[in-house]
DNA sequence: GCCGTTTTCGGCCCGACTGTTTTCAGTCG
């Protein structure tokens, strides 16, 4: 059973225990556990029988059990009990927005409503208005909101990846920040912390002329609809669908509300619950004193808040909720690595296999953006897609590289490499032989995902154990909002390339982001080295560097931990390869 | 439900907005 399965379990009983009437912070804990389940780095159900769930943050002796009795019948037993009293669709009702467990319970209770079509026809004939405290309002309300959930039905709860909409913030902020009494604007949320995915995008300014600022945001043309506008901010759908949200405060302030809108929601609550402690209440308007004084400390920058709390400074990458706030408490936060830090890159493709540019323009593309060094690494023999590159075309492509590097500019020199495919069985698809005269390799899982965990760990471990691979390319084969990762125990490959010296890939494609932000962590934790790499297909794929670094962030990675923040010649000892030579 | 240099009980973040009421509950991020 995936983590994915459990999380949602564990979510469906929070809302049936809401629909009982339970106490809202128990619903919380579920809420919260399912949310730490679905971000797991390991598997669950090994950890089950392991007996090692309490482990997990927010899981305690209740829960613990609950889990292992999911992951061992298949469901839970207090779900179940429920479920004779709750019909189940009443759990889809309390999705749909502005209605929650309070509401769907009434409609069930004095209406009959069971699920989402019961719902639409109460609404269609008007019985919901008549429910002492709802309205026509309300009812209007559900209907719209039934016919939202059924548009966006199967598109993953309406997020998409961030790199359709960081574009659309840089564009904004641009053409914003030339208004008159702009002072500062810049994105918040899920954005500034370089999220996989997003929902909508929050765009944080302080402005001398806020009516100004409104009216060009609300009046930009990537603008459709204008959903709510204010005095403190407005809200719009842009043509694409994509919800932005434009806040506004004073510059006075803007520290305060860019920490509030930065988020998360997990990191907030942590750090409120602190400031609690040390007699501080915190919102995006300042920082209060409890008490008879209530001074407010306001703050035109974020670091005065951190510091008001005696924290260091917490990049928006790191909040989370994983660990950060204490870590700044002690002053051990990571030093995290920087884009300008990465001196070469190690996964690109040419017109040789699926590439669009040649290996001229590839190497003139990494030059100009000041990289010392770049490993050609074209698909391998069996790809199935693009052109399969034989043994002989590649020992043409090795000489080719040669020549190159005889007449390269000074400072820069490309690197033969390849991307292998790892075959079901764990082994590659070129011959030792050839490996050997490899710079670098790269050995990716291409096919045959359905293999069940037992195997594909075995298979990539077998790849880690093989002299010639350098780097295990995307381990997990996921892609965003698209792909689930095939099952692996990563904690068992991990341990495997940590004993075989074998580096693993953070591959910063935005619909890949793998390794993710969390294996990411227990890799460089385990004595991994990471590199960061962006699979360029074309000459402007390069520009997926940021994505990687921003993952490798997200997991706490500082510049030693990536091997590709070193030049070349510090770089090519650490490839087991050399340890055997 | 969980959790603990104020620990085994009594806490558990903060504010805005909406729709419905005349002071507030429900929902959301």
């Amino acid at each position: 059973m995936t983590n994915a399965e459990i999380a949602e379990a564990l979510r469906e009983l929070g809302i049936l225990y809401e629909l009982d009437g339970a106490d809202r912070y128990r619903i919380l804990a579920y809420e919260n556990a399912a949310k730490t389940v679905s971000e797991w780095p390991q598997s669950l159900e090994q950890m089950s029988h392991e007996g090692r769930l309490q482990e997990l943050p927010g899981v305690g002796k209740t829960l613990a059990e609950k889990i292992t009795a999911l992951v061992e019948t298949g469901t839970i037993p207090a779900a179940d009990e429920l479920k004779k009293r709750i019909p189940e669709g009443l759990v889809q009702v309390t999705r749909v927005p502005g209605l929650g467990s309070k509401t769907a319970s009434r409609l069930h209770t004095e209406l009959g409503v069971e699920d989402l079509d019961g719902l639409r026809a109460a609404a269609e004939q008007g019985q919901i208005r008549e429910l002492k405290g709802l309205g026509e309002k309300v009812e209007n309300n559900i209907l719209e909101g039934l016919d939202s959930m059924e548009k966006n039905s199967g598109d993953a709860g309406g997020r998409v990846l961030l790199s359709k909409v960081l574009p659309l913030a840089e564009q904004l902020i641009e053409d914003l920040s030339a208004v008159d009494g702009c002072k500062r604007i810049e994105p918040g949320g899920s954005v500034r912390r370089w999220a996989d995915t997003c929902h909508d995008l929050d765009l944080v300014a302080a402005s001398d002329d806020p009516e100004a600022l409104i009216e060009a945001f609300t009046s930009h043309p990537l603008v459709s609809k204008v959903d709510s506008s204010g005095e403190a901010g407005a809200s719009v759908t842009t043509n694409s669908g994509i919800q932005i949200d434009l806040r506004l405060t004073g510059p006075e302030t803007y520290g305060n509300l860019l920490q509030h809108f930065t988020g998360s929601m997990e990191h907030n609550v942590e750090l409120r619950e602190r400031a609690q402690d040390r007699g501080l209440s915190v919102s995006e308007h300042g920082v209060t004193e409890v008490g008879k004084r209530k001074r407010v400390h306001r703050f035109d920058d974020e670091h005065g808040v951190y510091e008001l709390l005696g924290l260091e400074y917490i990049e928006p990458e790191l909040r989370e909720g994983r660990g950060e706030i204490e870590a700044a408490e002690a002053g051990n936060l990571p030093a995290l690595v920087e884009l300008g830090q990465i001196r070469g890159e190690l996964h690109s493709h040419t017109t040789l296999s699926d590439g669009k540019n040649g290996l001229a323009e590839m190497a003139k593309a990494a030059k100009e953006l000041g990289y010392s060094y770049l490993a050609i690494t074209d698909h391998s023999a069996s790809h199935g897609f693009g052109n399969n590159v034989d043994e002989k075309a590649l020992r043409k492509r090795i000489s080719e590289i040669k020549r190159f590097n005889t007449k390269a500019p000074k400072g820069f020199r490309l690197l033969s490499g390849s991307e292998v495919n790892i075959l079901p069985d764990g082994s590659l698809d070129y011959s030792d032989e050839l490996l050997s005269d490899l710079d670098w390799v790269i050995a990716s899982v291409h096919t045959s995902f359905g293999k069940g965990e037992k195997a594909m760990t075995d298979r990539i471990i077998a790849a880690c154990e093989h002299p010639w691979v350098d780097c295990i390319g995307h381990l997990t084969g996921r892609l965003l909002l698209d792909r689930e990762p095939y099952p692996l125990d990563i904690e068992a490959v991990v341990e495997a390339a940590a004993r075989t010296g074998t580096m693993l890939e953070i591959n910063g494609n935005p619909k890949r982001r793998d390794l993710s932000d969390r294996h990411a962590r227990l890799a460089s934790e385990a004595g991994v080295k990471i590199v960061l790499t962006t699979d360029a297909h074309s000459t402007e794929g390069f520009e997926f560097m940021r994505y990687a670094v921003a993952t490798a962030r997200r997991g706490w990675l500082e510049t030693a931990d990536v091997a590709n923040t070193r030049p070349w010649r510090s770089f090519a000892p650490l490839r087991k390869r050399h340890r055997r030579a």
